[in-house]
DNA sequence: GCGATAATTGAATCAACATTCAGATATTGA
DNA sequence: TCAATATCTGAATGTTGATTCAATTATCGC
């Protein structure tokens, strides 16, 4: 039956492309993107630079792809954790606490993201940093409309959820890069603490706990 | 004499040398480093491509220069009018506001940190990444010693200066992020005043007003 | 097993620019 | 004005590495 076939083929024509993806997240975490070639990343997956080109349109293509799937998923992950609480203040509690646990789970993402290299784009119109300012806008109005819900109950009297929004996404953002840099990785858990207590008693007058 | 027309000449190099950096500025700013062509700025400062490299080694030491030097004034800023303020809570203020102040004067230099990319360094070891990322850890240490120093006085009791500082630096960049994507530059100056007041109610308990 | 089809290979090609440098031009001191 | 020196010029060079594609190998249905 050749449609079984076809269904077998598809899913490991994925399967390579998911490594391959794997494969290159790590070389470009380590390396940047410019510095790292098709070689090094057809030599990795156990492919021919030619192979790549099955997979992917080019270097450029397979980036973005990396990029963005990964965005997405953490995205994703963020809004179900925080939307599965019952409360605003464990919602927000949730988005920082998934964010900086993804931070170890998504490190070579990150770390790719750190050594962010704009893509030389001759004609192509709306590119990568175009993508991730529009994720940003996007994170950037969920938490507000997490905080905005929260009024609405009678919490955070004190803020414009924009602003706090844009505050509490700064500093989830600065805990989360100088953990990234720094040598030793003090856990994270004990920040997400001391950032809730700072912003909850910047937004309500009192502290969480 | 000599000396006096060696003295005019350094001074017109250095002139010319300002231009340069002036013009790639701009340029960089727009387009990108790697989209950026030394035919480009050449153009632009009205020099033959060859002149550009009796200034500079190449393209990578302009850029090098470029954001060396603006960082290092942009740090100076901030901490002279820091630290020319009396109290702790007027010199936090002071670095917020001479921050988002700086922002449309060095407009161009931050869209080029915006469209930061590493620069593919084959061999040379500490490169520009690693030096933003010292400037990055300076600008840290100074916010912590200013709200040490508060402590003492009894200010700031609810926290732990490290911990603070990285938040409050992490919410001014995110307010100066969002606002240098924004398409409606509303003044920042009022964006200020929300941010301490966040701020200082969540170290203080109370706002700043 | 066999022809047909699909997947893989990697050496050769190609484009893009940064950089160089031999010659042209300008400036200097006399 | 003139030789000496400094400065400037931009076509030609060189390098780098992504991309291509004709040839090879694997997999398919029968």
């Amino acid at each position: 039956m050749a449609t079984k076939i076809t269904v077998r083929k598809e899913r490991e024509f994925l399967l390579r492309r998911a490594d391959i993806l794997a494969q290159a997240e790590r070389i470009f975490a380590t390396k940047g993107y410019s510095a790292t070639t098709m070689a090094e990343i057809a030599d990795a997956s156990g492919f021919a630079i030619g192979s790549l080109y099955h997979f992917f349109q080019g270097k450029e293509h397979l980036y973005e792809t990396l990029i963005t799937e990964k965005i997405d998923k953490f995205q994703d992950e963020i809004r179900r954790s925080s939307l599965a609480a019952d409360t605003a203040l464990e919602r927000v509690s949730a988005i920082v606490k998934t964010h900086f646990a993804m931070l170890t789970t998504y490190e070579n993402f990150f770390s790719i993201l750190i050594k962010w290299e704009g893509i030389h784009q001759k004609d192509k119109r709306p590119n990568l940093l175009e993508k991730l300012l529009d994720n940003y806008r996007g994170y950037t109005d969920f938490v507000e409309s997490v905080l905005r819900e929260g009024q609405v109950q009678g919490e955070f009297p004190n803020v414009e959820p924009r602003v706090a929004a844009i505050a509490l996404i700064g500093m989830i953002d600065a805990f989360a890069f100088s953990w990234l840099i720094s040598a030793n990785r003090e856990p994270l858990q004990d920040r997400a603490e001391a950032l809730l207590d700072l912003f909850f008693r910047g937004v309500n007058g009192y502290g969480k706990a």
